[in-house]
DNA sequence: GATAAAAAAAGCAAGCCGGATTGTTTGCCA
DNA sequence: TGGCAAACAATCCGGCTTGCTTTTTTTATC
């Protein structure tokens, strides 16, 4: 593909290329094969995140690759160069979004100083309050576009697919590091699902009025909740 | 889908043409206040209902004025007839899933049997299973799809906005008939939202490993939360 | 073995083309 | 005249092609 050259003329301007082309002055440290190869990758993860913007504020269905290009302040033709379809760009964004949301779970998840020995109400406030911040993130709400448009489109749905369960299994993985005490894995794992879900719905309720003081007071239930569930395992500790 | 009506001879809609009677009011809105337009009305209906479908089947987004047309068994001109443009019809399946959703989480609601004086256990469940069983529906897919939309779509945003009001009151309103034991409204309204919100949330997570499985833990889940809530307000008051 | 020239490849920009979709217009019919 | 059908025009978008510049690799020569 991309038949190069072949112009005949191939007589290429041999201007002022030569001068140290060898000396390849890879001063940082990086040595040979590549600078350009990083310059590559700089490319491609501004594209990435472009297209995560342009999801955020015009949604999936009417962001189009001139749309990403211009974000990204890249031209059509550059863009094409590292993602040979509209599709491969947003198969690309599947899995940039994937660990940019795990990170940024983590982040959020990891903020909770929770004591040593035992899991305070606190913290676990703390912890739904941070899952809410998190579905009101710009990862969360470009993510759901993708999620919708999967819904209907069977590639993207395998990529989403693919991503979903590891993503899953690490969102588990975090909140048990981050409640060792909570020693009942299956109630931890059903008070995670419903947290989950309960943000997820709130967080795509857009247009739902007195949205905030209603998140409030769904995170104070499910807060109560949660302590409840944990004090049952651990104080009656049906073992 | 491919319903053809071919040319001329289009026998179409030429079923209940006559049948007489006036005054039939258009489910989206419009009355026909007694021409001929009762055939006007009918395939008015069948524009919005193909539209939910292709909702369903193609998303928001995919869903052409042709695809729906097509899918009505209806001339493309004929709609633009009824419909000036495509976001007018747009606009109108809002009006038209608002009640419809209405209606239909009404039956599902006013299908459990509580007994008069005290609210059951397994009359709690009922309603959530019930509620879970709502967001499965077609229209509530459909709707999810012009909420998604409507987050990036000024217009579509309005409409949207418009009914969402009315519908969150009216949706508090069935769940206070049907549990008209439930004395304490804050508690009430505050079960609501979480059962809202989570069936939403679950809704929404399409590609959600073991969906079903986990669906039945959270309703479980939801359910235990909801006696005690209950429990917890009518215990104080009559003991 | 070093080095300059040549070739190849990579990054990038711009334009064109075909297909799809929308709204309009024209005309038919009861 | 209102309901409807079909062709039409205009637009937009995605992908392909062309061509230019810069970097990297290979080759040829000393």
């Amino acid at each position: 593909m991309t038949a190069r050259k072949a112009g005949g003329t191939s007589g290429k301007t041999a201007t002022s290329r030569r001068a140290g082309a060898k000396s390849h002055r890879n001063a940082a440290g990086r040595v040979g094969d590549g600078w350009q190869a990083e310059k590559s990758a700089l490319t491609r993860q501004a594209i990435l995140e472009a297209a995560v913007r342009c999801f955020v504020e015009h949604g999936y269905a009417n962001t189009t690759t001139a749309m990403i290009a211009d974000e990204a302040s890249v031209s059509r033709g550059a863009m094409m160069h590292h993602f040979p379809s509209r599709s491969a760009v947003m198969n690309a964004v599947v899995g940039y979004l994937h660990v940019r949301r795990l990170n940024e779970y983590r982040a959020l998840m990891t903020d909770i100083d929770s004591p040593d020995q035992t899991l305070t109400r606190a913290a676990i406030r703390v912890s739904v309050e941070n899952a809410w911040k998190y579905v009101n993130l710009p990862s969360f709400i470009a993510y759901q576009e993708l999620l919708g448009a999967a819904r209907t489109d069977p590639e993207l749905a395998e990529a989403v697919g693919e991503v979903e369960r590891d993503f899953e299994r690490e969102f588990l993985k975090t909140v048990r590091s981050v409640f060792p005490h909570w020693k009942q894995v299956k109630s931890l794992q059903a008070a995670h699902d419903l947290v989950q879900f309960v943000m997820q719905g709130m967080g795509v309720a857009h247009r739902s009025s007195n949205r905030e003081q209603r998140a409030n007071r769904v995170i104070e239930t499910v807060t109560d909740h949660l302590e409840r569930i944990y004090l049952a395992d651990t104080g009656e500790g049906e073992h």
